[in-house]
Order: C-alpha cells, then structure tokens, then sequence
DNA sequence: CGTAAGATGAAG
DNA sequence: TTCATCTTACGG
C-alpha cells in the first residue's frame, strides 16, 4: 500500500522517511511513547489521504491502574495484548473514539495513546470532517486527531505495517531536549505517574 | 440484570 | 462548568 503525500510522492520514497515495521513498535512502552514524538502518522482512507506530526503521547503499562489492560483480558481490551504495531481504537464517554499503538512482544498488554499531532497533510478534508478551518483545533486532542484522520473503529486490530494506517519514521529523530514529560490528562487511577510526553513549546500539544 | 465511571470535546 | 451519550466491567 502504497503512502503518498500531497505532493504525489510516495512517502516510502522519500528519501527523510522509513515506514515503521513491527520491530520499531516492539520497544518498551515508555521508550516507545518518546520514540513516536516528531514522526508521523498517516491515514490513506477512501476520500484522501491525511497526516501530521505526532507532538503528544502517554504510555500504558500492563502494572498501571489506568491501563485498560490492567490485570486481565477482556473483549474490550484484547488488541492491546496483540503484536507491535497493533491498532487499539476504542469509544470514550460514549462520544469519542482514542487511537493507541500497541507495544511490546504478543500477550503484553501495553499501548501508546496519541494525543495530538501537528497537521500535515491533508488540511483541508482534515477541516471538513472536524467542522473548523482553525489549524490548532484540528488534531489537538486523542478525539479530535481521530475524527481528523478519518480513523475507523473498524480498524480496532488492524496492524499499522500493513493497512491503510502508518507511521512514518524520521531519519533524523527529535532531540531529547525537545521532549517534555507530565503526569496524564484526565484519569484518576494512577494519576500520579508521568507518562505523558509532548514536544516542548509545540502549540499543537492538547489543552489543559 | 442494574448501574457507575470513563485515556473527551464543545458550548455556555 | 456542564452535558452529551453509550459501552464495558463488575456486583447482586
């Protein structure tokens, strides 16, 4: 499948870019939640293709009171104990949709959410799904990114080295410097662990 | 079965 | 600050 950007090209052949294959997404959770901060992700669905920059993440451990994977498997949460590269997408507040990426080895549950990406391409079907031309308000918050993107429930376990979504890795990473650490928005169990990673003085990173 | 809480977003 | 909206998980 073949990912293109605005300008044509594929983004395979683009010489600043290498698709991500399961091994890249294998890494420890936490380091995989930095790791994904200045890639990008992609979404080549039906009526165009889209992406942006990845400027917000949180981590999921399989120890974490607010991991849905938390102790046991349930039909709600068995993509996340699937292969690297898994997508586990699930309905929040009964409104929202949340994308993650699943890490680590098969039969771990553990998973990178994406909170917000920086907009790439793709802007103006991005404006119309999310009713706004406002470029912040496009993809700055997991909810948001995901109706951006035109990102499926029905796309709950599909592998992102091999579907309509990728990831798009730089081959030159982010500095360290550049990365900001936090505790994570809007849970209570668990609220004190720092998981959340955002790009330092990005103004794409969500609110609060 | 009944029900409470939830990894949010938009409007007031 | 409030509310929309609904599924999952868990207790009885």
């Amino acid at each position: 499948m073949p990912l293109k950007n605005k300008g044509g090209y594929s983004y395979s052949e683009n010489p600043a870019y290498t698709l991500a294959g399961e091994t890249f997404f294998q890494a420890p959770t936490l380091d995989l939640s930095q790791a994904l901060l200045g890639c990008i992700l992609v979404h080549d669905s039906p009526e165009g293709l889209c992406s942006g920059i990845i400027v917000e993440t949180e981590g999921y451990l399989q120890d974490d009171p607010a991991c849905h994977a938390y102790r046991k498997m349930t039909p709600r949460n068995a993509p996340m104990f699937g292969p690297a590269g898994t997508c586990y997408i699930y309905l929040i507040y009964g409104v929202h949709h949340c994308f993650n990426i699943v890490c680590r080895e098969k039969g771990v549950g553990e998973a990178v959410l994406i909170r917000a990406l920086e907009p790439l391409d793709g802007v103006e079907l991005m404006s119309l799904r999310r009713g706004t031309t406002q470029l912040r308000d496009l993809c700055s918050g997991p909810g948001k990114l995901v109706q951006a993107l035109g990102i499926h429930p029905g796309q709950n376990g599909h592998s992102l080295t091999d579907s309509a979504l990728g990831v798009l890795l730089p081959k030159t990473p982010i500095p360290q410097a550049q990365i900001e650490t936090s505790v994570r928005i809007g849970i209570s169990k668990g609220a004190d662990l720092p998981y959340r990673y955002f790009i330092k003085d990005n103004r794409f990173v969500s609110r609060k």
